[in-house]
DNA sequence: GCACTTCTGCACTCACCAGTGCATAATGAC
DNA sequence: GTCATTATGCACTGGTGAGTGCAGAAGTGC
């Protein structure tokens, strides 16, 4: 929304708005690359096409830049989240809508963008904490918490019994992509597309036996 | 074992020995608390009140100093391993070992020296990927296997249905402590050691239920 | 076209830190 | 006690990177 705005605001000066953009999708890249203190603002200038003293005439320290950019990744996750998983109410069988909506999660979440991004934020915890705090609450819980009012739908149809709903929904996840996910943190080159379907499909298969009605 | 030998092996300088050990102590602190990058040598000279010179004389480089200290870490955590849970063999019910047996794997993971290993690890797994990826083999992934053999004892004495005793494991391991890992990666601060037990405990029913046989 | 703002390039300061060299002191082996 | 090895202190080099200053070029709004 914010970020949004920035871009088509007439009071904004092009530039500005050109060289935010360009400054922030080099930053992006190059701080998912290196980490926080190995990237230097030399180098995203160079990548961005743009003088470093732009950079720091738009956002005055190494610090803000990477606030701004982490402000605006976490802006666009949660932006994906609201618009994924908010999307369809069920009309269809537990069964399939179950596994397919595990296939879907894994797929999105397991994946080199995604995992970096976790790592990049995981490893600058101490530096800043209310960065890692707050995409923490704003993506993976706002996932969670999605798939908790999903799973209620299911719930009120007598399909899953669910005694509790948010407990159910973090099964779920960490029963469908824990595993991968773990493995992929640690080992960048662990992610494979075949295998995480199957194992997602697998998660699914043991949530079902444990949360279907009248097990 | 080879670690062990150093610190007694008879042909090795005392001084050496007793350096090595003050260094490596100091080092790991350091390079928990700071992460690899902003770990000072200076710093970690002073923390193990020994000049930096001796570091050098001792370890070469910064990397490898980081190299020594991680590959000790991984060592203890990997002996740790194998005593705890290569302990006792099965004769309790399964519900009782399960439901146990998940509070402590969950009470020796969830912790913050353990989860501030993994964040140094998956922080650095693109400067030292080999040292991440050997981490991850010898801990987690042979927890996973010490307790794919220990859930094996349940499936050959009837009580649980293992179609695929790894996956099972991995089950076992994310649902017990998935979420409240995950949480502690983004937020140290968010360890607690109740909330911990009783997702432990959820965990450990929700497995039991899928996997209990004739269910 | 004009006035204003932003961008550029480049040279520069400052601080920090990995790693070295060396002379001296301390310590272990016998 | 003697000799060899190791530890210490300290000054030093070299490299790197954050952040600044400025004068001129270029783009923007009207």
């Amino acid at each position: 929304m914010t970020a949004a705005s920035a871009s088509t605001d007439p009071r904004v000066d092009p530039r500005v708005a050109r060289s935010r953009e360009l400054i922030l999708d080099a930053a992006l890249d190059h701080f998912l690359k290196h980490g926080f203190l190995a990237a230097t603002v030399d180098a995203i200038a160079v990548e961005a096409g743009v003088a470093k003293r732009t950079v720091y005439n738009l956002f005055g320290s190494k610090d803000d830049l990477f606030r701004a950019v982490i402000g605006r990744a976490t802006a666009t996750a949660e932006n994906f989240v609201e618009a994924q998983v908010g999307a369809d109410t069920n009309l269809r069988p537990v069964d399939d809508e179950i596994r397919e909506f595990a296939v879907a999660h894994a797929a999105a979440v397991v994946t080199p963008r995604v995992v970096a991004t976790r790592r990049l934020l995981i490893a600058e915890a101490h530096r800043f904490p209310e960065l890692a705090t707050e995409y923490f609450e704003r993506v993976p819980r706002a996932v969670i918490e999605a798939v908790a009012e999903r799973l209620q739908h299911y719930a009120r149809s007598g399909d899953l019994a669910l005694p509790d709903a948010l407990a159910a929904a973090e099964h779920f996840a960490y029963l469908v992509l824990g595993a991968a996910l773990d493995h992929a943190l640690f080992d960048p080159t662990s992610i494979d597309a075949r295998a995480r379907d199957a194992a997602a499909l697998a998660g699914a298969d043991v949530f079902l036996r444990a949360y279907r009605a009248g097990g």
